[in-house]
DNA sequence: TAAAAACCTACTAAATCACTAGAGTATTAA
DNA sequence: TTAATACTCTAGTGATTTAGTAGGTTTTTA
């Protein structure tokens, strides 16, 4: 399950990415179409520009902005910024390996080759849908 | 990512599966082999039975022992009640549906359309794989 | 009847989630 | 230069979940 923080980002930035016009987009604006607590996304979208997703300008005329092109930005890769891991247990975790203390050795362990196997077809798909994916119509597919 | 109670169930169950012999399987043997806390396998394999997974037999000679064959349980069916929805979003979950708060409908959501395509991928996984695939050495493949 | 083993009730510390409040800082238009 | 604007930062909070622990009860078998 994704959290809503998550959720909310990839909401936010696909509502940035439908925008045409590059003008930086109010926080404001963002929480108010798209339902999110103002606050809450603020935390989000500074969390973005952090990782070099978006730019900022302040003041009057100010907002985020996408700073790459949304054809260049994989859900995968913000996912992770947002969440963390893609898989489903750390020790085959790509991005966020951590060692199982229960395992004795990686390559016995009955779940992993599994939990690899879900790992990269979730994967194959989110590797491959980029921003520029969500802000196409959903209705008519 | 999976709960280390999901996990723990999968491999106790996986170590049961592995034994040929129907004769029920300790939880402190299980709890000692796989390296999990017993008590907190104690609560896990008793979900499990409420579940209709497992059987038990209390007093001397007892234990925990499947009920259906290895090959008829889906990993899928496992998590679902160990760790509950698959999807990433309750709005598309298949066994655990909940309505979007923030969504104004849900054909216009542009999340919806994907995390129902990586939905299936990981179902397209989950499904076809049963314990008695998880049995099988990973070591060869 | 004694031991074994599942079962049940209750509790807990720590972490995470989803926020909120309020002040600070940079920018710009008037 | 002032006022408004809008992002930024610090701090905290209530609810929920996670991953257990403690200790006693019931049932079964030898």
């Amino acid at each position: 399950m994704l959290s809503k923080k998550t959720k909310y980002g990839l909401k936010a930035l696909t509502y940035m990415a439908k925008k045409e016009s590059k003008s930086p987009v109010l926080i404001s604006e963002i929480a108010e179409q798209e339902n999110i607590s103002k606050k809450f996304l603020e935390i989000i979208l500074l969390q973005l520009k952090n990782s070099g997703f978006l730019g900022s300008k302040k003041g009057k005329g100010g907002g985020y902005y996408l700073i790459r092109e949304p054809e260049k930005i994989t859900v995968a890769s913000l996912i992770r910024v947002l969440e963390g891991p893609i898989a489903m247990l750390p020790c085959v975790s790509l991005n966020f390996y951590e060692k199982c203390d229960d395992c004795k050795n990686e390559e016995e362990c009955s779940l992993s080759r599994l939990m690899i196997e879900v790992r990269d077809s979730t994967l194959k798909v989110l590797e491959n849908k980029t921003l520029a994916d969500l802000t196409k119509s959903t209705t008519i597919v």
